[in-house]
DNA sequence: GTGGCTATTTATAACAC
DNA sequence: TGTGTTATAAATAGCCA
C-alpha cells in the first residue's frame, strides 16, 4: 500500500533508496518498453545509480550507438563538442596552411605573380636565380656521377666500345620521370620546351621536358 | 477514464498515437526526474518519435555528453570511433599533403636536392630558369607602372626636385620575401587508463578518460 | 500539437516472508 | 538480497475544448 503521499526528496535510508531504485527502474524501462511498441518510437535510457552503477535500456530493433550517433547528428548540443570541435580546427589550420603553401608553389612556377608586391618579386627573382644555379651544380655533379660510374663499370667490363661523351648524351631517355601519388589533385604543371643554357655546355637537351607535381589534398 | 485495458500495440491511428506519445513521454519524464531525485541518480532519456522527432531527458547537475562518455567507457560500446577515425584519417592526409607541398617548397629554394634524380633536377632547373625569367618581366613592368605612377605625380605636383632614376634605384634594400606557413602541427593523444573493476561488469570509472589534440607550433 | 476531465488501470511504498 | 500482498497514489485513454 502506498501510504502516504510519495515525496519527491531524495530517500536518505540507504536501503530504501537501492530498493526503490530498483523498482522504479524497473517501472521505467517498463514504461519506456510499452512507449517504444505503442507509439512506434525508439528510446535509449542510460543510467547511473548513486553508486555509479549502469543500466540502460535500448528500444528493440536499434542499438544504443545508433540513437547517439543521431542524436549527434540531430541535436546542436554535439555531445562530442570538445574532441570535435578541436580536430576540427586542427583540420580548419591544416587546410589553410595547406593552401598558403600551394600558393607558394604556383608563385614559384610563375603563377599567381599579380598577388606579389615589387619587393616580394624581387626577392622572389633572386631565389629563382639562385636555385637555379644550385640545382644546375647538382645537375653536373650528378651528370658527373653518372658518368663516373660509366666509366668504371665499363672498363671493368673490358668494353671500350662506348665513348664517355655518347654515353652522357642519351641521359635523357635513360630515366623515366616518374609519378609518385595517387589522387592527383591541385597542381599540375606540364612543360613542353627547348632550353638553352649559354654557359652550358654539357646539357644534351632532351626532345620535351615534363614536370609533373601531384600534390595530394 | 482508462476505459478498458490498454493494449501494448502498436496504436494504428496517427492521430492517437501522437497524442498517447507526447502524454507518455511527459510521464516517462516526469518518472525519470523523480528517480533522479528519489534515489540520487543520473538519468538520460534520448528518444526518436515515428516521425523521427528527437525528445530528451536528462537529470539536473549533469549533461547528457557526461552520460554518454561515461557509458562509453564503462560500456564495451565504443561510440565515437567512427567519427573519431574518419577525422583521424582526415588529418593524416592533410599532414602527409602538407609535408609533400613543404619539400616541393624547399626543393625550390636549393635544398633537398639529393632526394632527386637526374631527370628531375633537370626539370626543376627549367622551372627555375622559366619562373626567373616570368618574375623578372614582372618585375620591370612593375617598376615601369611605379615609375610612370610618380613621373605622372611629380608631374602634376611640378616638383621636379627628385631624378625618376633615384626614385627607382633603392628598391633593392628593402625587404626580403619571407616564406611564411612553415608551422609543424603534431598530434597528442593522452588517454587515462581507467581502473578494472573485476567483480562488477560494469562499474563507472573514478577518473574519465581525456582524449586530446595539441596543435603544436 | 497542448490542457483539462474522469473512470479505470498501473505503479508502488510499506510491510511480510 | 528477492518476491508477494495490498492500500493507496499516479498515470493515462478517450473525450472535449
Amino acid at each position: 500500500m502506498a501510504r502516504g503521499k510519495i515525496q519527491i526528496k531524495r530517500i536518505e535510508n540507504q536501503t530504501n533508496r537501492q530498493v526503490t531504485y530498483s523498482k522504479r527502474r524497473n517501472g521505467l524501462f517498463k514504461k519506456a518498453h510499452e512507449l517504444t511498441v505503442l507509439c512506434d518510437a525508439r528510446v535509449s535510457i542510460i543510467m547511473f545509480s548513486s553508486s555509479n552503477k549502469l543500466h540502460e535500456f535500448i528500444s528493440p530493433n536499434t542499438t544504443t550507438k545508433e540513437i547517439i550517433d543521431l542524436y549527434q547528428t540531430v541535436s546542436d548540443v554535439d555531445v562530442w563538442s570538445a574532441h570535435y570541435e578541436r580536430m576540427q580546427e586542427t583540420k580548419r589550420k591544416l587546410l589553410e596552411t595547406n593552401r598558403k603553401l600551394r600558393t607558394q608553389i604556383k608563385q614559384r612556377l610563375g603563377e599567381c605573380l599579380d598577388e606579389l608586391d615589387i619587393q616580394e618579386l624581387r626577392s622572389l627573382e633572386e631565389e629563382m636565380e639562385n636555385t637555379f644555379k644550385l640545382v644546375r651544380e647538382r645537375k653536373f655533379k650528378s651528370l658527373g656521377n653518372q658518368i663516373e660510374t660509366t666509366k668504371k663499370k665499363e672498363l671493368r667490363a673490358e668494353d671500350p666500345h662506348y665513348g664517355l661523351v655518347d654515353k652522357g648524351g642519351d641521359y635523357d631517355s635513360v630515366l623515366g620521370y616518374q609519378i609518385e601519388g595517387s589522387r592527383a589533385y591541385a597542381l599540375r604543371y606540364h612543360q613542353n620546351h627547348h632550353h638553352h643554357y649559354p654557359n652550358h655546355t654539357l646539357h644534351a637537351p632532351s626532345a620535351s621536358d615534363i614536370i609533373t607535381f601531384h600534390l595530394l589534398e
